[in-house]
DNA sequence: ACAAAAGTGTTGCACGTACACCCATGA
DNA sequence: TCATGGGTGTACGTGCAACACTTTTGT
């Protein structure tokens, strides 16, 4: 990827890492899925310091030798014991304001976050490093608008809840000017399903008649497979993922 | 910010940073200006390994005290002597694929790429650790559809090619839904000038009529400041900086 | 038969684009 | 007075929101 010349060798030959001050790089995950037409993150309890017992996001050490991006698929998948990799995953943001962990006394953590999307994968075990892992559904968690649901979300631990809400606005975003809505559900689905997917992540209600006219008239977002879904009544067509990426002209979402 | 419980601090004090894999944090600022209605971006010609003599985006490494983003505009004016500060900064992406920078052998480098803009501030001085340091025209680069120009710009060391393509279609989508373009101008400006920086950011003609119709009426981008400036031939309002962030309806690049 | 969901038709309105036209100024 | 750029007027097309209406099935 990058030529050496021979100065750039003996530099790094002679380079001792010991005369910088330590850093530490994590990558954590915010994972979202639809639980029953609720928009959900899948959180830990943490079993170790700093923050023991508390609920945060999956995530974890970058090893020496992989990129960040992989550090968050196995991080995910060591901490969640997910067998299925998530069908879309992306970079957020890096988190590195001084005092946003407790070993910044010692070593500053900067964490780098990124945005998942996934069908409804099921019950997840906790791995390495926590007590328990499980989805919530968003507005059960107190910092976000909460409990019109029934349960009592936690609060979550570092500056998560700050990640969390960044990955919010960019996940409803997204929505609106990419097809990443398809990444919520699964391979074969309607265009209810797929409405389903704006609904919860918009927080508000869609005309199921234009959202449907909508998707079939933009290029690439859908495929139809010829099949139908005997669902609730009447039978809706299926349909799979397109090629295309983005919308053009994009959706919008209801102003609030 | 974070609430340490008895836990915490003592896991905090045996905590030991040598035990980890050693690891460099680093901002990189990808500034970007119009000059002579051409859209630029200021580089410098590194003094010291690696990569010794080619064209970088400015940048260094984080101080263990400083957020990242001070990091940003600390390295910023360190190493091109710019005695004014951009007056938008945002955070862009992380880039930490192995083999990015020739250090990783030894220590990985993680590097946090900034996106900024400001009005022409004039020349810059280079500073520690640049051999000089210039403004750019974009197209003149030749890794960017290059040499409509005169000048035939240097190719990018690392991988700040890739960080500069990132950060031009950051910029690019953002004219559209936010009013940003007024961090191209200086405090006072026409509705030309504010014309021109989406001339040169997308590259294409804008009809003056419609875009100064369509300007006045997004609420809070511009305010009127009744002076005129005799500029070329006929008076133009001036106007200033307004108070709303985004624009909605967006404005829309055509679509090439 | 009826309820519920899928999907079609139709209308009005808001907005963007294209382009003709007028105005103010300095050379 | 003419060239240049700032600015207004206007007509056309597109596309979306709203909502009435038809179709299709399971119970």
């Amino acid at each position: 990827m990058v030529t050496l010349s021979n100065a750039d060798i003996d530099f790094v030959k002679n380079y001792d890492p010991t005369l910088f001050p330590p850093n530490a790089v994590t990558a954590d995950v915010i994972l979202l899925t639809i639980r029953s037409g609720r928009l959900a993150v899948l959180l830990v309890e943490r079993d170790k310091p700093p923050q023991q017992g508390s609920w945060a996001l999956p995530g974890g050490h970058l090893d020496p030798h992989e990129s960040i991006t992989q550090t968050a698929f196995r991080e995910l998948s060591e901490k969640t014991g997910l067998s299925a990799e998530p069908t879309h995953l992306e970079q957020l943001q890096t988190y590195s304001t001084p005092g946003r962990d407790a070993r910044d006394e010692i070593m500053r953590v900067t964490s780098v976050a990124y945005l998942a999307f996934m069908p409804d994968p099921g019950t997840p075990r906790a791995g390495a490093g926590a007590r328990s892992a499980r989805f919530w559904a968003v507005d059960d968690l107190p910092e976000f608008n909460a409990s019109l649901g029934s349960e009592e979300g936690p609060i979550l631990a570092f500056d998560h809840s700050a990640m969390l809400l960044d990955g919010l606005e960019r996940a409803a975003s997204k929505l609106e000017y990419t097809t990443l809505a398809t990444a919520f559900v699964d391979e074969q689905f309607t265009i209810s399903d797929l409405r389903r997917v704006y609904e919860a992540v918009w927080r508000s209600q869609i005309d199921p008649a234009n959202f449907s006219r909508k998707v079939k008239a933009t290029p690439g977002f859908i495929e139809s497979t010829g099949d139908k879904r005997a669902t609730g009544r009447a039978p809706a067509g299926l349909y799979v993922k397109g090629d295309a990426a983005i919308i053009s002209p994009p959706f919008f979402r209801p102003s609030l």
